[in-house]
DNA sequence: AGGCTAATGTACACATTGTAGACATTCAAC
DNA sequence: GTTGAATGTCTACAATGTGTACATTAGCCT
């Protein structure tokens, strides 16, 4: 019925977080990014892994950064979001928004 | 940081959609709701599987209806949104929220 | 009666996601 | 040249997502 299968909810964090970064979107920024706007511990090793799928799956690109990085061992691999990525959001949000709606106020009560 | 573990996606559409329906909400129900509301065909396991998972985190909360169901083998299982279960939408809802923040514009141009 | 179907659940099995921890590499600072 | 920071990769395991098959009872046909 909708695009494939839905996206996670971490994938759906990382997803969004790339956005916001725009260009030099990678590994760190992306953990501090979620850290930062979600108040919630996140691992490193959960950050890249999903990156990693979401790139299988097509809905983010990704290339090396710098020969020559500067402070670290390995090159930094930054990402972008791709086509699909962003239709793959929307469809989220949108799935989450009409199974929210009229509950606010009901929420409001509880 | 954050209420024990994270909500999965799935698991939101199933205390929402219980939630939506208010009194009456047992597994067919809930599965139609979903299926309604976010056009993505759900099939029963998925639905009574999370209904479990959740009452078992304490989310939902459940009884068995009349003893003496009209048309089936088995009495309904009614359930409802606990305490916890609201809790763990908002902090959700508030999760994605943030991480939407800003770029609702942006997707627009996509 | 005997059998078929609908409405519900339950029980499993398995695929996909979520998450943490250990290990590796290189530069910079001491 | 030892240590620490910044980055990634690899791996293992727990939690979630989903489908299929099986079980039960009422009502309907014939």
């Amino acid at each position: 019925m909708a695009g494939q299968t839905p996206l996670g909810e971490f994938e759906q964090l990382v997803l969004l977080a790339v956005l916001q970064i725009g260009d030099g979107a990678y590994g760190v920024p992306v953990r501090r990014e979620i850290e930062r706007r979600t108040r919630r511990a996140v691992s490193r090793g959960a950050v890249y892994t999903t990156l990693d799928r979401l790139e299988s799956k097509g809905l983010l690109g990704s290339w090396l950064g710098e020969p020559t990085p500067q402070r670290s061992g390995k090159a930094k691999r930054f990402y972008r979001v791709e086509r699909a990525g962003i239709k793959a959001l929307k469809e989220s949000r949108t799935a989450l928004r009409s199974m929210w709606t009229g509950l606010e106020t009901v929420l409001g009560e509880l």
